[in-house]
DNA sequence: GCTGGAA
DNA sequence: TTCCAGCAACGCCAC
DNA sequence: GTGGCG
């Protein structure tokens, strides 16, 4: 039996996807349907990375970023350079049908370029990835991303904030397109080692696993060409299908996990809350990271 | 979920 | 005809 | 150099 969302033929429609909460693949798709307004907001026209899981929960699961032969056409493909010198395809949406169309391809995480298709070399999203190590509580978090926005806002940024689905939260800073790749990718370093500088105890910059006992690893490797952080709206391939879902500040101060959200409640917010105004990284505030850094 | 090559 | 593997990748760092 | 890592 077959169902048509926006105009997508979906296989399986009653297939169920997550065996918790009951969420079936026609579910998932009526929900991509009616969140693409303002997901697409702020994920139309970026590469993207599907993270798929055609037989659910249950099955296997894998990350897909060269759309293949077989992919419809309401996901779109483009030309990207990559760092080898060679180009290659990648897949992106502008509309409902195309976010339809990748969930009936088995997709349940959109993972997202920082930067857009016409201006592929000037990113648009400074993105502090905040992943605590195992044990460590929401609140320990929570207090991170409080203070990591002080610091941002001294120094002039006003950053959003989402509960990432998961443990962690993510912070991102929505940027005037005028700077590249190594600048930005130089800023989230330096301003990630200044937090790790100033606060030993609470922040690495380390991935390593070892250096990491108790502390929130701050990610600033989101901010790279080519790589990915996950879409706000997308649903999280984790039990109970919780969504990554922006969230305001003062709202933040009274929730107690990263996964406060599902399905349901990700459409009646949508970005309620939520600032994004599009601001630039300066000289100043690369100099003031600098003079702050000992190393 | 779909392709392409191997068995 | 059925079976099965592939389906991202990138800098950093410990070894 | 390889491997873990996110
Ligand atoms: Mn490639
Ligand atoms: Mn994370």
């Amino acid at each position: 039996m077959a169902e048509r969302i926006e105009g997508v033929e979906i296989s399986h429609p009653e297939r169920v996807i997550f065996a918790d909460t009951g969420l079936t693949k026609a579910g998932l798709a009526r929900y991509y349907q009616s969140i693409a307004e303002p997901m697409l907001e702020e994920s139309a026209n970026r590469p993207l990375s599907l993270l798929r899981l055609p037989d659910g929960m249950a099955g296997e699961r894998f990350f897909q970023k060269h759309p293949g032969k077989g992919f419809p056409k309401s996901i779109r493909q483009m030309q990207i350079t990559e760092s080898d010198g060679e180009d290659a395809a990648y897949a992106y949406v502008t509309d409902a049908a195309g976010l339809v169309a990748a969930a009936q391809m088995g997709t349940v995480e959109f993972h997202i370029w920082p930067a857009r298709r016409d201006r592929l070399e000037r990113p648009d999203r400074l993105v502090l990835d905040l992943d605590p190590d195992e044990g460590l509580g929401f609140d320990a978090v929570r207090s991170a991303a409080l203070s990591l926005r002080d610091r941002l806002l001294d120094l002039g940024l006003s950053p959003w904030a989402m509960l990432s689905g998961g443990k962690g939260v993510h912070l991102v800073v929505t940027l005037r397109r005028n700077l590249g790749w190594d600048d930005l990718k130089h800023f989230a370093r330096d301003f990630a080692a200044l937090c790790a500088q100033d606060e030993p105890d609470r922040y690495t910059v380390e991935l390593s696993k070892a250096s990491r006992k108790g502390r929130i690893f701050i990610d600033w490797l989101r901010n790279e060409r080519g790589s990915t952080a996950i879409a706000p709206f997308s649903v999280r391939a984790r039990p109970g299908a919780p969504v990554a879902a922006p969230v305001g500040w003062d709202e933040l101060a009274g929730i107690d996990t990263a996964r406060a959200f599902g399905i349901q409640a990700a459409q009646e917010r949508g970005w309620a809350g939520v600032a994004r105004k599009p601001q630039s990284l300066t000289r100043a505030m690369f100099e003031a990271l600098e003079a702050a850094l000992a190393g």
